[in-house]
This record gives C-alpha cells, sequence and structure tokens, in this order.
DNA sequence: TTGGAAAGTCAACAAGGCTGACATAAAATC
DNA sequence: GATTTTATGTCAGCCTTGTTGACTTTCCAA
C-alpha cells in the first residue's frame, strides 16, 4: 500500500476536483488581478486595452505597431482605435522608422508614463502583498504554472519579453 | 554579510523586474486559459459569458439568480440576457422557488450539462497540462498565489465553493 | 396591509472585440 | 523599371458583454 499511497499522492492534484479548482481560482484572481487599474481608469477616458498598449510600450520602447499587435493579440482595427486616442492625447508618440520608413515606432511621453505608471503601480502593489502573502516558493510556482498554461506563440513572446533587460 | 545575503534572497522575488514578470505572466495565462472554451463557442451562438454561466449552474444546482449575480460579479441585467438565452435554448431550467416564490432556482438540462461538460473538459485538459508539467508543488504555489490576488469578497466566494463537495 | 426585497423587462449606451474594403507609402522582388 | 508585398491607417458596420436608469410584478414579512 505504501507504493499505491505514494502513486496517489502524486496524481492527486490532477483530479478533476483539484483542476476545477484550479479554474475557479484563474477566474477570480483576474478579475482582483484587473480590479485596481480599472478602477483609476474609471475616471479617465481609457480602459483595459489602453492599459495594456501604454504597458508594452512602456516595456518595448520603440516597439512597432505590428509588434504590438502581436503581442495584444487584436486585430490592427481594434489597437490602432486604441493608439489613436492615446496619440491624439499626447500619451503616446508614433515615429517614422528611420531604416523602414513604413514602420512606426511607438514611445510614450512624459504623460502617458506617468499614467502607465499610475496604473502598474496599482497592480504590482497587489502583485507583491500577494507574492509576499504566498513565500517565494509559491511565487515560483505560480509561474511555472502560468507559463505552461500559455499558448505556444505566446510563451514566446512571454519568454523573449523576459530576456529583454530595459 | 550571511544576514544580508539572505535577507535579499527572501525579497529577490519582490523587485519590479519580478512583478512585472508576474503580471505579464497573468496576461498571457489568461488568455490561453480562455482560448479552448472560446474555440469551441465560436460555432454556437453563445460567448464567454454563456459559459461562465453554464460552469457555476452546473458547480452548484438549484442556485439563485441573486447567488450568480454575486458570483459573476456583473450586473442582473447583462445575467439576464446571457440566462434568458439559455433558458429559451432549453440549455438551463429555471424553477420558482418553493419556500420563496421570488426566487428562481437555476438547474442544467442534459444539453446544457453536455455543452459545460465540453466546454470544461476542454479547460481542464490544459490545466491538466499545464499542472503535470509545472509539478505538484508548483500546483500549491499556483493556487496560493492566486487566492492572495483575489479580493475579499471573491476570496470569501472562492473558498465556500471550495468547501462544497458535489 | 403595506413596505421592501427579489426578479424580470425595456431602452439606451459604451468598450472593445471582429470582418471587409480600401488607401498610401515604401520596401522587396522580378 | 514595373510589380508585388508589407506596414500602417482608416471607414463602415457588426457582435458580445458590460453599464445605468426606470418600471413592473410577485410575494415575504413586519
Amino acid at each position: 500500500m505504501q507504493s499505491t499511497a505514494s502513486h496517489s499522492d502524486n496524481l492527486l492534484f490532477l483530479t478533476d476536483e483539484q483542476l476545477r479548482k484550479g479554474i475557479e481560482a484563474m477566474f477570480f484572481a483576474y478579475r482582483g488581478f484587473t480590479a485596481d487599474p480599472d478602477r483609476i481608469l474609471e475616471g479617465l477616458d481609457y480602459g483595459r486595452a489602453h492599459h495594456r498598449a501604454l504597458h508594452f510600450i512602456r516595456r518595448s520602447p520603440g516597439t512597432t505597431v505590428n509588434n504590438l499587435l502581436a503581442i495584444l493579440g487584436v486585430t490592427k482595427q481594434s489597437l490602432n482605435r486604441v493608439l489613436r486616442s492615446l496619440i491624439e492625447d499626447g500619451l503616446v508618440e508614433s515615429r517614422i522608422g528611420r531604416n523602414d520608413k513604413r514602420e512606426r515606432h511607438l514611445h510614450l511621453t512624459k504623460k502617458g508614463d506617468d499614467l502607465e505608471r499610475s496604473l502598474s503601480d496599482a497592480q504590482r502593489a497587489r502583485m507583491r502583498s500577494a507574492f509576499r502573502a504566498a513565500g517565494p516558493g509559491a511565487v515560483q510556482g505560480f509561474r511555472l504554472v502560468l507559463e505552461a498554461m500559455m499558448d505556444e506563440d505566446a510563451r514566446r513572446q512571454f519568454q523573449s519579453l523576459k530576456e529583454t533587460t530595459p
């Protein structure tokens, strides 16, 4: 029975019940994850889509529109609507490429950087307190599971973002 | 320096860089998390909102509309639109409460159960493969962090769902 | 018996996805 | 040099899913 016990121990986390808990945890946690930035954006004329664009532009200054499209996984029409308003309002600057003049390289202005910072500060604060509450080992596990849950493409994008040190 | 090293070891996972990675991991992983059910729903006339309603009705058969509202965190008008189509199409049955006849108790029909099963099968398959890839320890950490990331209310709901054994 | 809670409905609106069609400029290729 | 491909932007229109506000019906409970 010893080997049976150890066998079931190893597979315990793969029962449908455990998987369902994982699914529901993702659902509730994602709500918390977006709650703080959403609250900040409520007053302004922006939404979650604007936050995502600002985040990845700040993350990779000078990124092209096509690049951003691939990362965000939306259509250019969707992204364009968001970018247009950010550019009009002076939060994002679009510079014509030097080598390839078809490309637009995106940068945050001071104003855009300020907003993104306030949004990500709020999000980081929650992440920090969750990490602190769960402990270092848990954080490692958290990232392993999330990475394994991604689509191949997303994982590649995530990993190449990881490697860059801004 | 021994105590300094151990001190920085303990805080290493709280650097802004680590937190940013956590944020991006949530973003990419959530996309993967919803991708499979979304693909199935694409053909049908339903969306993610329908999936969520079906999930929690199957999870807690006989739940009231108010209960579901609290869990899903949307307005009754939003939920009503979704429930109406599910009831019309014969996936959900709405039974008037016996004790309190104002209440509607929600149940899945065979048809609703079949659809929910096919959606959650797909979602569980991804979760299973992520859990398997990451290992039991990681799964524990994953859930600890997610739980700590939830709002108070959501955490209470999550925990009371956990305790129920259907 | 009356106040208020639970549930449902209608209307209107917004964010943010999507498709399709088309325009322009520039690079790449033949 | 002509043609094709690529990167971007834009217009129009559609869908889902969220919102608010106003109103009705039902019916429990004080």
